[in-house]
DNA sequence: CCCGGCGGTTTACAGCGTAAGGCTGCGGGT
DNA sequence: ACCCGCAGCCTTACGCTGTAAACCGCCGGG
Protein backbone atom coordinates (compact mmCIF):
# COMPACT_ATOMS: atom_id res chain seq x y z
CA UNK A 1 0.00 0.00 0.00
CA UNK A 2 2.92 1.89 -0.20
CA UNK A 3 1.48 5.59 -2.10
CA UNK A 4 3.29 6.18 -5.35
CA UNK A 5 5.36 8.71 -5.99
CA UNK A 6 3.29 11.90 -6.21
CA UNK A 7 6.42 14.57 -6.82
CA UNK A 8 6.72 14.38 -10.63
CA UNK A 9 3.47 16.54 -12.44
CA UNK A 10 2.66 13.89 -15.40
CA UNK A 11 4.41 15.89 -18.28
CA UNK A 12 1.00 15.86 -20.89
CA UNK A 13 -1.82 14.24 -18.90
CA UNK A 14 -4.32 16.46 -20.86
CA UNK A 15 -2.44 15.67 -24.48
CA UNK A 16 -2.51 11.80 -23.07
CA UNK A 17 -6.22 12.14 -22.52
CA UNK A 18 -6.56 13.92 -26.13
CA UNK A 19 -4.99 10.73 -27.47
CA UNK A 20 -6.83 8.40 -25.92
CA UNK A 21 -3.45 6.97 -24.70
CA UNK A 22 -3.57 5.21 -20.81
CA UNK A 23 -0.34 6.07 -19.67
CA UNK A 24 1.10 3.81 -17.31
CA UNK A 25 0.53 5.56 -14.40
CA UNK A 26 -1.33 8.33 -15.14
CA UNK A 27 -3.37 9.97 -13.42
CA UNK A 28 -6.64 10.93 -15.70
CA UNK A 29 -8.74 13.30 -13.64
CA UNK A 30 -11.51 11.61 -12.05
CA UNK A 31 -15.39 11.89 -13.75
CA UNK A 32 -18.81 10.13 -13.18
CA UNK A 33 -18.43 8.07 -15.99
CA UNK A 34 -14.88 6.63 -14.84
CA UNK A 35 -16.38 6.60 -11.11
CA UNK A 36 -19.36 4.41 -12.52
CA UNK A 37 -17.84 2.13 -14.85
CA UNK A 38 -15.07 1.63 -12.16
CA UNK A 39 -17.87 0.38 -10.07
CA UNK A 40 -19.08 -1.80 -12.81
CA UNK A 41 -16.13 -3.77 -12.90
CA UNK A 42 -15.35 -3.97 -9.09
CA UNK A 43 -18.92 -5.83 -9.00
CA UNK A 44 -18.26 -7.54 -12.03
CA UNK A 45 -15.39 -8.86 -10.25
CA UNK A 46 -16.19 -8.92 -6.23
CA UNK A 47 -19.79 -8.96 -6.06
CA UNK A 48 -21.47 -6.72 -4.72
CA UNK A 49 -21.24 -7.33 -1.23
CA UNK A 50 -17.31 -6.47 -2.05
CA UNK A 51 -18.20 -2.76 -2.76
CA UNK A 52 -17.18 -0.14 -1.08
CA UNK A 53 -16.28 3.20 -1.49
CA UNK A 54 -13.11 3.08 0.50
CA UNK A 55 -12.30 0.14 -1.92
CA UNK A 56 -13.24 1.59 -4.81
CA UNK A 57 -11.29 4.78 -4.48
CA UNK A 58 -8.66 2.63 -4.32
CA UNK A 59 -8.79 0.96 -7.83
CA UNK A 60 -8.95 4.62 -9.22
CA UNK A 61 -5.93 5.56 -7.06
CA UNK A 62 -7.99 8.21 -4.98
CA UNK A 63 -9.17 8.76 -1.48
CA UNK A 64 -12.83 7.31 -0.87
CA UNK A 65 -13.98 10.73 0.03
CA UNK A 66 -13.28 12.10 -3.47
CA UNK A 67 -16.01 10.11 -4.70
CA UNK A 68 -18.47 11.96 -2.92
CA UNK A 69 -17.89 15.04 -5.49
CA UNK A 70 -19.00 12.88 -8.54
CA UNK A 71 -21.53 10.21 -7.21
CA UNK A 72 -23.93 11.37 -4.01
CA UNK A 73 -23.37 8.29 -2.36
CA UNK A 74 -23.40 4.86 -2.40
CA UNK A 75 -26.74 4.42 -3.31
CA UNK A 76 -26.70 6.90 -5.67
CA UNK A 77 -23.77 5.03 -7.36
CA UNK A 78 -25.47 1.54 -7.67
CA UNK A 79 -28.36 3.83 -9.33
CA UNK A 80 -26.13 4.83 -11.46
CA UNK A 81 -24.51 1.67 -12.17
CA UNK A 82 -27.65 0.11 -13.08
CA UNK A 83 -28.45 2.88 -15.44
CA UNK A 84 -25.01 2.47 -17.03
CA UNK A 85 -25.46 -1.20 -18.21
CA UNK A 86 -28.72 -0.82 -19.16
CA UNK A 87 -27.75 2.22 -21.27
CA UNK A 88 -25.67 -1.07 -23.02
CA UNK A 89 -29.17 -1.61 -24.84
CA UNK A 90 -29.19 2.07 -26.38
CA UNK A 91 -25.94 1.24 -28.78
CA UNK A 92 -26.64 -2.79 -29.50
CA UNK A 93 -26.80 -2.01 -33.31
CA UNK A 94 -28.81 -5.56 -33.16
CA UNK A 95 -31.67 -4.22 -31.09
CA UNK A 96 -33.63 -2.04 -32.83
CA UNK A 97 -35.54 1.62 -31.69
CA UNK A 98 -38.87 0.70 -33.84
CA UNK A 99 -39.81 -2.08 -35.37
CA UNK A 100 -38.55 -3.03 -39.20
CA UNK A 101 -39.56 -6.64 -40.27
CA UNK A 102 -42.67 -6.51 -37.33
CA UNK A 103 -43.18 -6.51 -34.10
CA UNK A 104 -42.04 -9.96 -33.52
CA UNK A 105 -38.66 -9.42 -34.59
CA UNK A 106 -38.48 -6.31 -32.74
CA UNK A 107 -39.33 -8.22 -29.33
CA UNK A 108 -36.69 -10.74 -30.19
CA UNK A 109 -34.11 -8.22 -30.71
CA UNK A 110 -35.17 -6.22 -27.59
CA UNK A 111 -35.04 -9.84 -25.54
CA UNK A 112 -31.81 -11.01 -26.66
CA UNK A 113 -30.65 -7.28 -26.40
CA UNK A 114 -31.23 -7.48 -22.30
CA UNK A 115 -30.10 -10.90 -22.04
CA UNK A 116 -26.84 -9.96 -23.49
CA UNK A 117 -26.46 -7.08 -20.90
CA UNK A 118 -27.78 -9.89 -17.58
CA UNK A 119 -25.08 -12.04 -19.10
CA UNK A 120 -22.35 -9.56 -19.57
CA UNK A 121 -22.16 -8.33 -15.83
CA UNK A 122 -23.93 -11.55 -14.28
CA UNK A 123 -23.31 -10.03 -10.87
CA UNK A 124 -24.92 -6.55 -11.62
CA UNK A 125 -27.67 -7.52 -12.78
CA UNK A 126 -29.90 -8.14 -9.79
CA UNK A 127 -29.35 -5.18 -9.24
CA UNK A 128 -31.81 -4.35 -12.24
CA UNK A 129 -34.59 -6.04 -10.44
CA UNK A 130 -33.79 -5.25 -6.74
CA UNK A 131 -33.46 -1.43 -6.91
CA UNK A 132 -36.57 0.61 -6.07
CA UNK A 133 -38.07 1.57 -9.15
CA UNK A 134 -38.53 5.95 -9.82
CA UNK A 135 -42.10 5.22 -11.26
CA UNK A 136 -44.95 2.83 -11.02
CA UNK A 137 -45.24 2.25 -14.35
CA UNK A 138 -41.22 1.28 -14.69
CA UNK A 139 -41.00 -2.91 -14.64
CA UNK A 140 -37.14 -4.13 -14.78
CA UNK A 141 -35.70 -4.94 -16.16
CA UNK A 142 -36.78 -2.40 -18.60
CA UNK A 143 -36.03 0.93 -16.38
CA UNK A 144 -35.80 3.57 -18.32
CA UNK A 145 -38.76 5.77 -19.34
CA UNK A 146 -36.78 6.03 -22.70
CA UNK A 147 -37.68 2.49 -23.46
CA UNK A 148 -40.83 2.02 -21.87
CA UNK A 149 -41.86 4.67 -24.37
CA UNK A 150 -39.95 2.81 -27.69
CA UNK A 151 -41.57 -0.44 -26.27
CA UNK A 152 -45.47 0.61 -26.09
CA UNK A 153 -45.03 3.07 -29.41
CA UNK A 154 -43.30 0.07 -31.76
CA UNK A 155 -46.70 -2.21 -30.58
CA UNK A 156 -49.14 0.80 -31.33
CA UNK A 157 -47.40 1.17 -34.84
CA UNK A 158 -48.26 -2.42 -35.39
CA UNK A 159 -51.29 -2.43 -34.73
CA UNK A 160 -51.66 -2.97 -30.92
CA UNK A 161 -54.33 -0.97 -29.29
CA UNK A 162 -53.45 0.86 -25.87
CA UNK A 163 -54.37 -2.67 -23.42
CA UNK A 164 -53.32 -5.12 -25.47
CA UNK A 165 -49.72 -3.19 -25.68
CA UNK A 166 -49.46 -2.97 -21.75
CA UNK A 167 -50.25 -6.61 -21.67
CA UNK A 168 -47.35 -7.24 -23.98
CA UNK A 169 -45.71 -5.19 -21.53
CA UNK A 170 -46.47 -6.49 -18.54
CA UNK A 171 -46.16 -9.93 -20.27
CA UNK A 172 -42.60 -9.49 -22.05
CA UNK A 173 -40.98 -7.75 -18.44
CA UNK A 174 -41.95 -10.74 -16.41
CA UNK A 175 -40.82 -13.31 -18.65
CA UNK A 176 -36.99 -11.35 -18.90
CA UNK A 177 -37.12 -10.95 -15.59
CA UNK A 178 -37.84 -14.71 -14.79
CA UNK A 179 -35.07 -16.30 -16.87
CA UNK A 180 -32.62 -14.13 -16.59
CA UNK A 181 -32.53 -13.88 -13.19
CA UNK A 182 -32.30 -17.51 -12.65
CA UNK A 183 -30.19 -17.76 -15.59
CA UNK A 184 -27.45 -15.19 -14.11
CA UNK A 185 -27.52 -16.49 -10.71
CA UNK A 186 -26.92 -19.93 -12.03
CA UNK A 187 -24.14 -18.89 -14.27
CA UNK A 188 -22.49 -17.13 -11.46
CA UNK A 189 -22.95 -17.54 -7.93
CA UNK A 190 -25.72 -14.65 -6.66
CA UNK A 191 -23.97 -11.76 -4.61
CA UNK A 192 -21.39 -13.68 -2.74
CA UNK A 193 -18.85 -11.42 -0.39
CA UNK A 194 -15.93 -12.89 -1.59
CA UNK A 195 -16.53 -16.41 -0.95
CA UNK A 196 -14.11 -19.18 -2.05
CA UNK A 197 -16.92 -21.63 -2.88
CA UNK A 198 -15.76 -24.13 -0.93
CA UNK A 199 -17.42 -27.59 -2.85
CA UNK A 200 -18.26 -29.20 -0.21
CA UNK A 201 -20.37 -31.92 -2.24
CA UNK A 202 -22.62 -33.32 0.55
CA UNK A 203 -24.33 -35.83 -1.50
CA UNK A 204 -25.16 -38.31 1.09
CA UNK A 205 -27.75 -35.72 1.97
CA UNK A 206 -29.26 -36.80 -1.19
CA UNK A 207 -30.33 -39.77 -0.45
CA UNK A 208 -33.93 -38.76 0.89
CA UNK A 209 -34.61 -37.63 -2.39
CA UNK A 210 -34.40 -40.15 -4.65
CA UNK A 211 -35.40 -38.36 -7.90
CA UNK A 212 -33.00 -35.45 -7.32
CA UNK A 213 -30.12 -37.73 -6.82
CA UNK A 214 -31.08 -39.50 -10.25
CA UNK A 215 -31.82 -36.37 -12.09
CA UNK A 216 -28.94 -34.49 -10.74
CA UNK A 217 -27.36 -34.08 -13.50
CA UNK A 218 -30.16 -33.43 -15.99
CA UNK A 219 -30.73 -30.48 -13.30
CA UNK A 220 -27.49 -29.07 -13.29
CA UNK A 221 -27.14 -29.37 -17.09
CA UNK A 222 -27.60 -25.85 -18.61
CA UNK A 223 -29.39 -25.71 -21.75
CA UNK A 224 -30.38 -21.85 -20.33
CA UNK A 225 -29.70 -20.48 -24.67
CA UNK A 226 -32.17 -23.09 -25.84
CA UNK A 227 -34.51 -22.97 -23.43
CA UNK A 228 -34.79 -18.84 -23.38
CA UNK A 229 -35.32 -19.35 -27.39
CA UNK A 230 -38.02 -21.59 -26.40
CA UNK A 231 -39.46 -19.72 -23.86
CA UNK A 232 -39.20 -16.37 -25.93
CA UNK A 233 -40.92 -18.20 -29.01
CA UNK A 234 -44.06 -18.84 -27.19
CA UNK A 235 -44.41 -15.46 -25.41
CA UNK A 236 -43.88 -14.25 -29.32
CA UNK A 237 -47.24 -16.48 -29.41
CA UNK A 238 -48.67 -15.08 -25.90
CA UNK A 239 -48.37 -11.90 -26.74
CA UNK A 240 -49.63 -12.44 -30.61
CA UNK A 241 -53.09 -13.82 -28.84
CA UNK A 242 -53.45 -11.32 -26.73
CA UNK A 243 -53.29 -8.47 -29.39
CA UNK A 244 -56.31 -6.78 -30.99
CA UNK A 245 -58.17 -8.82 -33.32
CA UNK A 246 -55.78 -9.26 -36.22
CA UNK A 247 -52.03 -7.97 -36.65
CA UNK A 248 -49.79 -9.42 -39.25
CA UNK B 1 -37.34 6.44 22.48
CA UNK B 2 -36.96 7.01 26.35
CA UNK B 3 -35.24 3.61 27.80
CA UNK B 4 -38.20 1.94 30.11
CA UNK B 5 -37.73 1.40 33.65
CA UNK B 6 -36.20 -1.91 33.93
CA UNK B 7 -35.82 -2.11 37.80
CA UNK B 8 -38.31 -3.99 38.56
CA UNK B 9 -37.86 -7.45 38.56
CA UNK B 10 -41.00 -9.75 37.10
CA UNK B 11 -42.53 -11.40 39.76
CA UNK B 12 -43.40 -14.69 38.24
CA UNK B 13 -42.18 -15.18 34.90
CA UNK B 14 -41.17 -18.99 35.25
CA UNK B 15 -45.20 -19.17 36.36
CA UNK B 16 -45.93 -17.14 33.14
CA UNK B 17 -44.13 -19.24 30.87
CA UNK B 18 -45.28 -22.39 31.79
CA UNK B 19 -48.90 -21.27 31.57
CA UNK B 20 -48.49 -20.26 28.22
CA UNK B 21 -49.86 -17.17 29.08
CA UNK B 22 -47.93 -13.84 27.03
CA UNK B 23 -47.54 -12.12 30.05
CA UNK B 24 -47.28 -8.45 28.78
CA UNK B 25 -43.63 -6.96 29.73
CA UNK B 26 -42.55 -11.21 30.33
CA UNK B 27 -39.62 -12.33 28.96
CA UNK B 28 -40.16 -15.43 27.16
CA UNK B 29 -36.53 -16.73 26.51
CA UNK B 30 -35.13 -16.46 23.19
CA UNK B 31 -34.73 -19.25 20.92
CA UNK B 32 -34.36 -19.80 17.23
CA UNK B 33 -37.89 -19.54 16.08
CA UNK B 34 -38.18 -16.08 18.05
CA UNK B 35 -35.18 -14.30 16.62
CA UNK B 36 -36.16 -15.89 13.10
CA UNK B 37 -39.88 -14.49 13.30
CA UNK B 38 -39.07 -11.17 14.85
CA UNK B 39 -36.40 -10.66 12.07
CA UNK B 40 -38.91 -11.44 9.38
CA UNK B 41 -41.42 -8.93 10.80
CA UNK B 42 -38.91 -6.61 11.26
CA UNK B 43 -38.27 -6.69 7.82
CA UNK B 44 -42.24 -6.48 6.67
CA UNK B 45 -42.20 -3.58 8.70
CA UNK B 46 -38.83 -1.86 8.09
CA UNK B 47 -37.40 -3.29 5.17
CA UNK B 48 -33.99 -5.26 4.75
CA UNK B 49 -31.95 -2.43 4.74
CA UNK B 50 -33.35 -1.38 8.39
CA UNK B 51 -32.50 -5.05 9.94
CA UNK B 52 -29.81 -4.70 11.93
CA UNK B 53 -28.45 -6.86 14.66
CA UNK B 54 -28.68 -4.60 17.61
CA UNK B 55 -32.35 -3.10 16.22
CA UNK B 56 -33.43 -6.34 16.23
CA UNK B 57 -32.29 -7.55 19.66
CA UNK B 58 -34.15 -3.93 20.79
CA UNK B 59 -37.42 -5.33 19.38
CA UNK B 60 -36.60 -8.45 21.49
CA UNK B 61 -35.77 -6.83 24.46
CA UNK B 62 -32.03 -8.26 24.45
CA UNK B 63 -28.52 -6.88 23.58
CA UNK B 64 -27.56 -7.42 20.23
CA UNK B 65 -25.02 -10.24 20.84
CA UNK B 66 -27.35 -12.61 22.87
CA UNK B 67 -28.65 -13.25 19.15
CA UNK B 68 -25.88 -15.00 18.10
CA UNK B 69 -26.27 -17.63 20.59
CA UNK B 70 -29.42 -18.65 18.30
CA UNK B 71 -28.17 -17.59 14.82
CA UNK B 72 -24.44 -17.99 13.17
CA UNK B 73 -24.08 -14.37 12.25
CA UNK B 74 -26.49 -11.78 9.88
CA UNK B 75 -26.36 -13.99 6.63
CA UNK B 76 -26.91 -16.88 8.39
CA UNK B 77 -30.29 -14.77 10.24
CA UNK B 78 -31.08 -14.10 6.85
CA UNK B 79 -30.94 -17.92 5.23
CA UNK B 80 -33.21 -18.91 8.14
CA UNK B 81 -35.65 -15.71 7.32
CA UNK B 82 -36.18 -17.27 4.05
CA UNK B 83 -36.51 -20.54 4.81
CA UNK B 84 -38.64 -19.70 7.33
CA UNK B 85 -41.22 -17.74 4.90
CA UNK B 86 -41.29 -21.16 2.41
CA UNK B 87 -42.25 -23.21 4.96
CA UNK B 88 -45.29 -21.42 4.96
CA UNK B 89 -45.81 -24.14 1.37
CA UNK B 90 -45.85 -27.26 4.28
CA UNK B 91 -48.59 -25.80 6.14
CA UNK B 92 -51.05 -24.66 3.49
CA UNK B 93 -54.07 -26.54 3.47
CA UNK B 94 -54.33 -25.56 -0.14
CA UNK B 95 -51.51 -26.68 -1.47
CA UNK B 96 -50.49 -30.79 -2.30
CA UNK B 97 -48.09 -33.07 -1.40
CA UNK B 98 -48.68 -35.04 -4.58
CA UNK B 99 -51.02 -34.62 -7.22
CA UNK B 100 -54.82 -35.29 -6.05
CA UNK B 101 -56.83 -33.68 -9.47
CA UNK B 102 -53.73 -34.35 -12.39
CA UNK B 103 -50.82 -32.27 -12.47
CA UNK B 104 -52.48 -29.32 -13.98
CA UNK B 105 -54.37 -28.66 -10.84
CA UNK B 106 -51.27 -29.41 -8.57
CA UNK B 107 -49.17 -26.70 -10.14
CA UNK B 108 -51.67 -24.38 -10.02
CA UNK B 109 -52.01 -24.89 -6.55
CA UNK B 110 -47.92 -24.88 -5.63
CA UNK B 111 -48.17 -21.94 -7.87
CA UNK B 112 -50.80 -20.11 -5.57
CA UNK B 113 -49.36 -21.15 -2.68
CA UNK B 114 -45.88 -19.66 -3.59
CA UNK B 115 -47.87 -16.60 -4.49
CA UNK B 116 -49.30 -16.39 -1.21
CA UNK B 117 -46.15 -16.79 0.64
CA UNK B 118 -44.64 -14.01 -1.84
CA UNK B 119 -47.90 -11.73 -1.27
CA UNK B 120 -47.82 -12.12 2.73
CA UNK B 121 -44.29 -11.30 3.22
CA UNK B 122 -43.19 -8.79 -0.25
CA UNK B 123 -40.10 -6.99 1.68
CA UNK B 124 -38.91 -10.76 2.26
CA UNK B 125 -39.50 -12.22 -1.24
CA UNK B 126 -36.79 -10.49 -2.97
CA UNK B 127 -34.23 -12.10 -0.28
CA UNK B 128 -35.76 -15.75 -1.83
CA UNK B 129 -34.48 -14.77 -5.20
CA UNK B 130 -31.36 -13.52 -4.34
CA UNK B 131 -29.82 -15.05 -1.85
CA UNK B 132 -26.95 -17.46 -2.76
CA UNK B 133 -28.44 -20.87 -3.45
CA UNK B 134 -26.70 -24.05 -2.13
CA UNK B 135 -27.14 -26.10 -5.11
CA UNK B 136 -27.50 -25.90 -8.46
CA UNK B 137 -30.59 -27.78 -8.81
CA UNK B 138 -31.88 -25.69 -7.22
CA UNK B 139 -34.03 -22.63 -8.61
CA UNK B 140 -35.87 -19.78 -6.81
CA UNK B 141 -38.28 -19.80 -5.47
CA UNK B 142 -38.85 -23.60 -4.72
CA UNK B 143 -35.31 -23.59 -3.23
CA UNK B 144 -35.84 -27.09 -0.94
CA UNK B 145 -34.68 -29.74 -1.93
CA UNK B 146 -38.07 -31.31 0.21
CA UNK B 147 -40.23 -28.95 -2.89
CA UNK B 148 -38.30 -30.19 -5.83
CA UNK B 149 -38.43 -33.62 -5.08
CA UNK B 150 -41.78 -33.36 -4.57
CA UNK B 151 -42.20 -31.25 -7.76
CA UNK B 152 -40.65 -34.13 -9.95
CA UNK B 153 -42.20 -37.33 -8.29
CA UNK B 154 -45.54 -35.51 -8.84
CA UNK B 155 -44.70 -34.75 -12.55
CA UNK B 156 -43.01 -38.23 -13.25
CA UNK B 157 -46.27 -39.79 -11.12
CA UNK B 158 -48.40 -38.56 -14.10
CA UNK B 159 -46.83 -39.72 -16.56
CA UNK B 160 -44.13 -37.30 -17.36
CA UNK B 161 -40.58 -38.45 -18.71
CA UNK B 162 -37.09 -37.73 -16.71
CA UNK B 163 -36.54 -34.38 -18.90
CA UNK B 164 -40.50 -33.21 -19.52
CA UNK B 165 -40.44 -33.00 -15.76
CA UNK B 166 -37.01 -31.05 -15.68
CA UNK B 167 -38.07 -28.49 -18.38
CA UNK B 168 -41.39 -28.63 -16.60
CA UNK B 169 -39.22 -27.74 -13.39
CA UNK B 170 -37.06 -24.37 -14.81
CA UNK B 171 -40.30 -23.17 -17.00
CA UNK B 172 -42.18 -23.20 -13.73
CA UNK B 173 -39.64 -21.55 -11.71
CA UNK B 174 -38.83 -19.23 -14.22
CA UNK B 175 -42.81 -17.91 -14.66
CA UNK B 176 -43.29 -17.68 -10.90
CA UNK B 177 -39.42 -15.71 -10.33
CA UNK B 178 -40.66 -13.32 -12.91
CA UNK B 179 -44.10 -12.76 -12.12
CA UNK B 180 -44.13 -12.80 -8.64
CA UNK B 181 -40.94 -10.53 -8.36
CA UNK B 182 -42.66 -7.49 -10.13
CA UNK B 183 -45.93 -8.07 -8.06
CA UNK B 184 -44.36 -7.60 -4.49
CA UNK B 185 -42.33 -4.96 -6.37
CA UNK B 186 -44.70 -2.79 -7.23
CA UNK B 187 -46.97 -3.37 -4.32
CA UNK B 188 -44.81 -2.36 -1.63
CA UNK B 189 -41.95 -0.26 -3.12
CA UNK B 190 -38.43 -2.18 -2.46
CA UNK B 191 -35.75 -2.36 0.21
CA UNK B 192 -36.22 1.11 0.86
CA UNK B 193 -34.52 2.04 3.83
CA UNK B 194 -36.83 3.91 5.78
CA UNK B 195 -37.68 6.67 2.98
CA UNK B 196 -41.10 7.99 3.56
CA UNK B 197 -41.69 7.73 0.12
CA UNK B 198 -42.33 11.70 -0.84
CA UNK B 199 -44.69 12.20 -3.70
CA UNK B 200 -42.60 14.07 -5.96
CA UNK B 201 -45.15 13.86 -9.17
CA UNK B 202 -42.79 15.62 -12.05
CA UNK B 203 -45.52 14.78 -14.43
CA UNK B 204 -43.49 17.45 -16.40
CA UNK B 205 -40.91 14.96 -17.31
CA UNK B 206 -43.47 13.06 -19.03
CA UNK B 207 -43.45 15.44 -21.67
CA UNK B 208 -40.93 14.07 -23.90
CA UNK B 209 -42.85 10.14 -23.73
CA UNK B 210 -46.48 11.05 -24.67
CA UNK B 211 -47.08 7.29 -24.94
CA UNK B 212 -46.08 6.72 -21.50
CA UNK B 213 -48.04 9.78 -20.52
CA UNK B 214 -51.28 8.59 -22.20
CA UNK B 215 -51.35 5.49 -20.75
CA UNK B 216 -50.40 6.23 -17.38
CA UNK B 217 -53.83 5.31 -15.69
CA UNK B 218 -53.58 2.27 -17.19
CA UNK B 219 -49.95 1.19 -16.78
CA UNK B 220 -50.16 1.92 -13.19
CA UNK B 221 -53.28 0.07 -12.53
CA UNK B 222 -52.64 -3.09 -10.74
CA UNK B 223 -54.06 -6.10 -12.68
CA UNK B 224 -51.52 -8.75 -11.07
CA UNK B 225 -54.32 -11.54 -10.02
CA UNK B 226 -55.93 -11.94 -13.09
CA UNK B 227 -52.83 -11.32 -15.12
CA UNK B 228 -51.34 -13.82 -12.89
CA UNK B 229 -54.05 -16.49 -13.33
CA UNK B 230 -53.66 -15.74 -17.10
CA UNK B 231 -50.11 -16.39 -17.26
CA UNK B 232 -50.61 -19.55 -15.14
CA UNK B 233 -52.99 -21.11 -17.34
CA UNK B 234 -50.67 -20.61 -20.44
CA UNK B 235 -48.12 -21.75 -18.18
CA UNK B 236 -49.81 -24.87 -17.81
CA UNK B 237 -50.58 -25.42 -21.66
CA UNK B 238 -46.91 -24.76 -22.32
CA UNK B 239 -46.06 -27.18 -19.87
CA UNK B 240 -48.50 -29.97 -21.11
CA UNK B 241 -47.54 -29.65 -24.50
CA UNK B 242 -43.54 -29.96 -23.35
CA UNK B 243 -44.30 -33.30 -21.66
CA UNK B 244 -44.09 -36.97 -23.00
CA UNK B 245 -45.78 -37.81 -26.54
CA UNK B 246 -49.33 -38.11 -24.05
CA UNK B 247 -50.30 -37.19 -20.85
CA UNK B 248 -53.77 -36.88 -19.72
C1' DC C 1 -0.73 39.88 -8.19
C1' DC C 2 -4.36 38.09 -5.98
C1' DC C 3 -7.96 35.14 -5.50
C1' DG C 4 -11.75 31.94 -6.22
C1' DG C 5 -12.84 27.55 -6.78
C1' DC C 6 -11.79 22.81 -8.65
C1' DG C 7 -10.21 18.44 -7.16
C1' DG C 8 -8.48 16.06 -3.90
C1' DT C 9 -7.17 14.86 1.19
C1' DT C 10 -7.64 14.74 6.28
C1' DT C 11 -10.04 14.27 10.18
C1' DA C 12 -13.98 12.89 12.60
C1' DC C 13 -18.17 10.51 14.03
C1' DA C 14 -21.90 7.37 14.50
C1' DG C 15 -23.24 2.92 13.47
C1' DC C 16 -22.29 -1.67 11.82
C1' DG C 17 -21.04 -7.04 12.51
C1' DT C 18 -18.90 -9.76 15.62
C1' DA C 19 -14.76 -11.89 18.63
C1' DA C 20 -13.78 -12.46 23.47
C1' DG C 21 -14.65 -12.51 27.93
C1' DG C 22 -17.54 -11.47 32.18
C1' DC C 23 -21.47 -11.84 35.19
C1' DT C 24 -25.52 -14.29 37.24
C1' DG C 25 -28.63 -17.67 38.64
C1' DC C 26 -30.06 -22.41 38.40
C1' DG C 27 -29.61 -27.61 38.50
C1' DG C 28 -27.25 -31.63 39.83
C1' DG C 29 -23.45 -34.36 41.95
C1' DT C 30 -21.19 -35.46 46.07
C1' DA D 1 -24.94 -28.19 52.40
C1' DC D 2 -21.75 -27.16 49.28
C1' DC D 3 -19.78 -26.17 44.93
C1' DC D 4 -19.29 -26.54 40.27
C1' DG D 5 -20.59 -26.03 35.46
C1' DC D 6 -22.96 -24.06 32.27
C1' DA D 7 -26.94 -21.74 29.84
C1' DG D 8 -28.27 -17.15 28.88
C1' DC D 9 -27.37 -12.70 28.58
C1' DC D 10 -24.36 -8.40 28.90
C1' DT D 11 -20.00 -5.57 28.34
C1' DT D 12 -16.24 -4.26 26.11
C1' DA D 13 -13.53 -3.81 22.14
C1' DC D 14 -11.96 -3.85 17.28
C1' DG D 15 -11.99 -3.02 12.58
C1' DC D 16 -14.77 -1.60 9.05
C1' DT D 17 -18.44 1.10 6.99
C1' DG D 18 -20.80 5.61 4.88
C1' DT D 19 -20.36 10.27 5.00
C1' DA D 20 -20.25 15.39 7.03
C1' DA D 21 -16.93 19.07 7.48
C1' DA D 22 -12.93 21.32 7.17
C1' DC D 23 -8.68 21.82 4.89
C1' DC D 24 -5.14 22.57 1.23
C1' DG D 25 -2.55 23.07 -3.26
C1' DC D 26 -2.89 24.34 -7.67
C1' DC D 27 -4.36 26.76 -11.80
C1' DG D 28 -6.66 30.13 -14.69
C1' DG D 29 -8.72 34.79 -15.04
C1' DG D 30 -9.55 39.60 -13.12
Amino acid sequence: MAEQDEHQDYPDADAAVVQGGEAPSARTPLSVERVVTAAVEFIDEQGLAGLTMRRLGETLGVEAMSLYRYVAGREKLLDAVVESITAQLDDDPEVLQEPRDGWQDFLVRLAHGVRRVALSHPKVFPLVASRPLEAPWLRPPLRSLTWVELFLDALRAEGFDDDSAVGAYRAFTSFLLGHLLLEVSTHGADVGPLDVLEEDEEPGGLAAYPTVARLRSALSEDHSALEFEDALDQLVDRVAQMASPKVP
